[in-house]
DNA sequence: ATGGCCCTTTTAAAGGGA
């Protein structure tokens, strides 16, 4: 008989703010547990990643911090990420921290902040679209590598108007261009599955909702924060959504943390780590 | 058309986010 392997939660969650979000991240690492984690808008540089809060909490992490702004980072739970990738190949005088990639707990994950773009036209558009080029350009290598591979993070694209409560107050926004969407389509041409889409196709489903005009209680968002499934991962894909509560704690981010389960195949070698193991079978009947 | 909020940093005012 096989043994029960629990589906494996994989999250992205733009914090904005590593530092003034701990306590939000640490309420939702303990409550959700997710196996990985992709976390963009660090704002912090390296030395100020606090990796021993996150170390207490249960996770190996990597992450590339950069003064001020960006900065990502990836956890997994009871594991050390490895290392397979800092930042996007194509332009080695990009210093801009923005990318991230690691094998954990059996897949490959990138982990990536697409530039915001704004204001558009101008120069802060064109770094968009061309690092947007530079992606599309790896993400082909990564979808036929023969890993199962996911890329997730804050894409910093509306795909399409279903994605937003009202596109018209957005149609100048870098977000809703169509060379942004082009490129996102793109993308998804290359054979990628939208986890979220795919799993609420007739759905609203929001990421984002900035702090203005009370857009949060109105349910005035954005679906911006994606999770993109190789062929190889995609028929694993068992559930995606979104952890809205953590929108709803004090002083939260403008996102909220996007995720997938994934129904995994048992390890050959020994259940993975014992803690790990058990942490998420004892969390998984909550109530 | 603008600004609304919230993060960051050479801790005041400004740049950036989306």
């Amino acid at each position: 008989m096989e043994p029960y392997v629990p589906p494996l939660k994989l999250a992205t969650f733009n914090i904005n703010g590593i530092r003034s979000r701990l306590p939000i991240l640490l309420a939702w690492l303990e409550r959700e547990a997710p196996d990985i984690v992709c976390l963009q808008e660090l704002k912090a540089p390296d030395d100020a990643f606090p990796i021993e809060a996150i170390r207490a909490a249960g996770y190996g992490a990597l992450w590339q911090g950069q003064v001020s702004w960006n900065g990502v980072a990836i956890l997994a739970r009871g594991a050390e990420p490895v290392e397979s990738r800092r930042g996007l190949p194509g332009d080695s005088a990009d210093r801009q921290s923005r990318y991230l990639e690691a094998a954990a707990h059996g897949v490959v994950v990138g982990c990536l902040y697409l530039p915001n773009g704004n204001p558009q036209p101008g120069p802060k558009f064109d770094y968009k679209l061309a690092w947007f080029e530079r992606l599309i350009t790896h993400a082909a290598r990564l979808y036929t590598s023969g890993h199962p591979v996911v890329l997730a993070g804050d894409f910093n694209v509306v795909p399409t108007d279903e994605d937003i409560y009202n596109p018209r107050s957005w149609r100048k926004d870098a977000l809703l261009q169509p060379e942004s969407r082009a490129c996102y389509a793109r993308l998804l041409a290359q054979g990628w599955t939208d986890a979220l889409r795919t799993r609420h196709p007739d759905e609203r489903i929001y990421t984002f909702w900035d702090y203005f005009r009370q857009h949060w209680p109105r349910n005035a968002g954005l679906r911006i924060d994606h999770l993109l499934l190789n062929a190889n991962l995609a028929p694993r894909l068992k559930d995606a959504n979104v952890d809205r509560w953590v929108r709803d704690l004090p002083h939260p981010s403008d996102h909220a943390p996007t995720w997938i389960t994934l129904d995994m195949p048992a390890r050959r070698k020994a259940p993975a780590r014992k803690t790990a193991a058990s942490r998420r079978t004892a969390h998984s009947p909550k109530g």
